[in-house]
DNA sequence: CGTACCATGTAAAACGTTACATGATTTA
DNA sequence: TAAATCATGTAACGTTTTACATGGTACG
């Protein structure tokens, strides 16, 4: 049966904004969307040569380099959007800091004092991260439009906010067991 | 090779409070920290077998019974002792949610309000259960000791500490666009 | 006596990552 | 001209989920 994983909707949404390879479609994934979705190329290339053939992408025809722009096509919108007007599924979540955490009850207090002390600034070094990212995104904003920025923004804003929780929790904890 | 797999270490993890069956370390995820973890039968039960191969646990002789109660070992305690004290490896997230919200700009602005405000229900009742959760918590504490009632409620107030954030987003975006 | 829950396991399918292999193009 | 980046793809491996198969025990 075909792939029915989501990179295929990672995929079309990447091509639905513009047209590009692999390689580009990988490169996206790197920068614009890395805080909430992943995709290597041992992936990226068997979907799209599958969507070729479903007819939901095409290859520009480029018979003078070696590289293959493929183009969204209509029916690729057409299942593209459907499939954004369906709820997004519940995603059961796996922590392995809390499943440590959850059994360290017979640790050594410094052990859990310094297992939470690296997990918060691991989270502090992220806190920056998104937060140089949120900049660039003020910066750069002459190509992209005032209604697509938000669609960018969002997911950086909620990350942010996710993160500041976590910090919060770990002062918390932190206080609690000491 | 060996499963690698962190089904190992979870198993380990709750073998190491009390011993039981395969049923009763699903049922362990399935309730106790099924907000950040989660294991299925088919999983369990090859993990098991590997796990008293390598003489991490050992079968309780039970031979009036089918059932096979399992019993960390002292090996066992260290190998789970070793991978604790390990830090936690970077998860990468993939949001499905945040991939669609990426890709709406071109939607009607009352699908996205209408993407949003489901999410948002979701995530109310989500708190609401993480509420019961500690209540629960809160009451039962007959059975656990203290110190060790911080372990199962830290995972716990972190789980409602980020809900809450995903609660303030949602408005946050929703006045945004509107 | 039927329903719900207890209990164990296998097989197949689906999913995802990493390593391998190859070579072109651009830039310092 | 060497290094970095662009570019495509396959194969192997490991992980995870789902479906299938089977039967016992307790309770109302």
């Amino acid at each position: 049966m075909a792939i029915k994983s989501k990179t295929r909707y990672a995929i079309l949404g990447i091509l639905s904004i513009n047209s590009g390879t692999g390689y580009d479609i990988k490169k996206y994934c790197d920068t614009v969307i890395s805080n909430f979705w992943n995709e290597n190329f041992g992936h990226i290339y068997p979907v799209l040569s599958q969507l070729l053939e479903e007819g939901l992408i095409q290859e520009e025809d480029s018979s003078s380099t070696r590289k293959k722009v493929y183009t969204i096509t209509e029916s690729g919108r057409t299942e593209f959007l459907n499939w954004l007007l369906e709820p997004a599924e519940y995603q059961p979540m796996r922590s392995e800091f809390l499943l440590k955490l959850t059994f360290s009850s017979n640790l050594p207090k410094e052990n859990i004092i310094a297992m939470l002390t690296d997990y918060k600034e691991k989270h502090l070094e992220r806190l920056l991260k998104y937060q140089q990212l949120q900049d660039s995104l003020n910066k750069g904003n002459d190509e992209i439009t005032t209604d697509r920025q938000i669609f960018l923004y969002a997911p950086l804003r909620l990350g942010i906010l996710n993160t500041e929780a976590v910090l919060s929790w770990c002062d918390e904890i932190l206080s609690a067991i000491q």
